[in-house]
DNA sequence: GTGAAAGCGCTAACAG
DNA sequence: CTGTTAGCGCTTTCAC
C-alpha cells in the first residue's frame, strides 16, 4: 500500500539497505547517492513506518498516560502538561481513562505494556503496590504521595496531607468552628491523604465532630451540591458551618447548596476547595481553594520518567550507583507543596451574598 | 528481554506457529494442546507484542485524535467523549495539539501516518483543504462545519453559523443595541462561522456597527478580558451594550471586565457565550450560552471514522456504491445544531450584578 | 493437528 | 561506499 524502502530502492537503483542508510542519515555514503535517495523518496512520497522501525529497534517513543477521569479539570489539565513536555520530547501519548476503577487500570497497564510504550505515567486511582506495578517490565512513573520507591516504580507527588491541614487551619483561624470534609472519590489517595490533614487538625483543635462531617463520592459538582445539602439540612446549632472540599468540583457544588439555602457563603458558611481551576479566581466564584502546582508536578513526573528511560537504555554497570544517588536527591525534594490561594468564600466578614 | 511466543514454544514442546494458534483461538487444534500452551503462557506471564502483531497485520488498533489547545474545555471534554467511545470499541488513542498552528497540525498528521494509526479524527486549527488530506492514504474524519466531501475524508460538525445567528438575535430580542462579538483564534473556522452568523443578523437588523466591534484573539478568559475591556472604554453612547463572545471562556473575561468596570451584566450588558461548559450554569455564573451537543459530535465523528474503516478494510469494489449512498444520508444529518441556554447574562431586568 | 518456511518494513552486522 | 544476509515477534500459507 503504501510506498516502502524497497519501492525507493527499486526506483532508486540501489539496494535498501543503502536506502535505509541514506535516509537515516548514516555516514559513510556518497553524498549524490544520498541526494538521489532524498530526492526519490521525497517524489514518492516516503514515510517511514515506526512500526517496522519500532520493531527492531524495540523502542516506540511512547509514553503511555493513564488517569482516572478525563472529564475531571485536574487532570485534563495535568494532560495538558504532560502532552506539551511529551511533545517539546519527540515523544506521543497515549491515554488511558481508569474511570477510578483499579481493574479497568491494570487492563490499561497490560494494554500498556502490550503495545511497548517506552514508559508510563500513572495517576492511580487507588493507593498502588509498588511490587505489582514493578513486574510490568517497563519504567513507571507514579503520581502519589506514598513513600515507597523500589525497582522500575518511581514515585512523586504532592503533599496532600500538608494540603489538608493548612486548609482546615484556615478554616479554623477564619473563626469557623465546625467544618466538615466533603472528599472525593472512596479510594483516592489524595482525597484521603486530604482527608488525613483535616483530622489532624481537627484533632489538634480537639474539637469533636459527627462522623458524617466527613464522606467520600465523586469529584463532581453534583455530588458536592448533594453531600453538601445533606449536612445542611441537620440541625443549625449541629450542622456544619464549614466545608473543606476535596476538590474545586465539589466545593461549587457546595456553594451552589449554600446559596440555596439562603444562606451566604463565606459570612455564614466558609468554603475551601483544592485545585484553584481557572474558574475559581472569577470576581463571581472567589473560591478560597489549595493551588496545585500541577505543572511542575508534571515536569517532575515527567523528568523522572525519562531518567528511567535514560538509565534503562544505557549501561547496566554504572546505573546502580547512578539510581542510588539520584532516588537520594528525589527523596529530598519530590513532595510539592501546595499553597493557599486565599479569597472570599472564606470571609466571614464578606457582604454579597 | 519480554518473553515471545518462542521462549513458550520451547518449554511447551510445540512450534511456535501452534503456539501463535493456540494463543489466538485459532481453530484446528488439539484441545489438551491448547490447554497446555494457554497455561504455559500464563506461567510465563506472557504478553504478545503488539507491534509485531501490527506489523503483519497492518493494523494498530490505534486512532489519533488532534486537537488544537488540551488546555480548553471544550477540547478536553471533547477528548474525554471519543475516549469513551474508543474505550467500548477496544481501539487506543493517541493524542496531538496543534496549539492552532497549521503547520504544527501537518507535522502531527504525518506522525500519526508514521504510527499507521487505523484512521484519524482531526479538529483543525484553520479551514482545511480536504485535497491535502487526501494525500495521508488514512482514512480521516474531521470537525468542521465546512461541505466539501471527498476520498477518504469525512466531515462532522456543528452549524455554527447557524448558532451565531440565534445568538445575535436573542440579544438583539432582549433589548440590546449594540452586540460586539468577540471571536476567537484568527482561523479558527467555528470562530470564523460565529461571525457570519453574527454578521448576517447586524445587517437583517440594519444596524451599523464600528469595525472594532469584531475582533479576534486567544480562547482565553484574559483575551476576553482583555478585549471587552477595550471596547467598554469607548463612548458610553458608541460603546457596546452587549458582547457575543466565540466561547464561554471569553464570555466569562468579559463578564469579568463589565463588573469591573461597575456596570451591571445583563442590566448593563448583555452576554452571551459558547459551549455551554459546567461552570456556566453555577449560581454566581449564569451565564447564557449556546449549547454544543459535545457527545452527539463526538458520537458521529467516531461512527464516521469506523465506517471509514470497515469500508476500507472490506471489499474495494462494492464500496462506491455504499460510498455514495451513505454520504447521500451523510448530508442531510451532518451538521449538528447548538440551542441557546437563555440564562441570566442576557437578562436587562436582572438585579444582582 | 502440527511443523516448516516465508514475509510484514526496517536496521545492523558482515562482506566486498 | 554499497550489497547481502539475518533477524525483530508474529501470522499465515503450505505441506506432512
Amino acid at each position: 500500500m503504501a510506498v516502502t524502502i524497497k519501492d525507493i530502492a527499486k526506483r532508486s537503483g540501489y539496494s535498501f539497505a543503502t536506502v535505509s542508510r541514506a535516509l537515516n542519515d548514516r555516514y559513510g555514503i556518497d553524498p549524490k547517492t544520498l541526494k538521489k535517495i532524498k530526492a526519490v523518496a521525497e517524489e514518492m512520497g516516503y514515510r517511514p513506518n515506526q512500526i517496522a522501525k519500532s520493531l527492531v529497534s524495540r523502542k516506540t517513543k511512547t509514553i503511555g498516560l493513564i488517569v482516572p477521569d478525563l472529564a475531571n479539570p485536574f487532570f485534563s489539565t495535568l494532560l495538558f502538561h504532560i502532552k506539551s513536555l511529551a511533545d517539546a520530547a519527540d515523544y506521543s501519548l497515549l491515554i488511558c481513562m481508569s474511570a477510578w476503577d483499579p481493574a479497568k487500570e491494570e487492563h490499561e497497564l497490560k494494554l500498556l505494556f502490550e503495545r511497548r510504550c517506552d514508559g508510563i505515567l500513572l495517576y492511580p486511582s487507588d493507593p498502588i503496590d509498588a511490587k505489582a506495578l514493578d513486574l510490568y517490565k517497563i519504567p513507571i512513573c507514579v503520581f502519589t504521595d506514598q513513600e515507597d520507591d523500589r525497582g522500575q516504580v518511581f514515585f512523586v507527588g504532592i503533599d496532600n496531607e500538608y494540603g489538608g491541614e493548612i486548609a482546615t487551619q484556615h478554616l479554623f483561624d477564619q473563626g469557623y468552628k465546625r467544618p466538615a470534609f466533603l472528599g472525593g472519590n472512596q479510594h483516592s489517595a489524595s482525597s484521603i491523604a486530604r482527608c488525613r490533614g483535616y483530622e489532624n487538625i481537627c484533632n489538634k483543635q480537639k474539637v469533636n465532630l459527627p462522623e458524617a462531617f466527613i464522606s467520600t463520592g465523586a469529584f463532581t459538582i453534583d455530588s458536592g451540591y448533594d453531600r453538601a445539602r445533606t449536612l445542611l439540612a441537620m440541625e443549625p446549632d449541629i450542622r456544619p458551618d464549614a466545608f473543606f472540599c476535596a476538590n474545586d468540583l465539589i466545593a461549587m457544588g457546595a456553594m451552589e447548596a449554600v446559596t440555596l439555602d439562603g444562606l451566604r457563603v463565606g459570612a455564614d458558611i466558609g468554603i475551601v476547595g483544592v485545585d484553584n481551576v481557572i474558574y475559581a479566581g472569577l470576581p463571581q466564584i472567589r473560591l478560597t481553594t489549595m493551588d496545585i502546582p500541577l505543572a511542575e508536578l508534571a515536569k517532575r513526573g515527567w523528568l523522572e520518567l525519562m531518567d528511567l528511560l535514560a538509565e534503562n537504555g544505557d549501561k547496566k554497570e554504572t546505573s546502580d550507583e547512578k539510581k542510588a544517588s539520584s532516588s537520594e536527591e528525589k527523596q529530598a525534594n519530590s513532595l510539592l507543596e501546595p499553597t493557599l490561594v486565599i479569597r472570599e468564600t472564606t470571609d466571614k466578614s464578606r457582604r454579597k451574598k
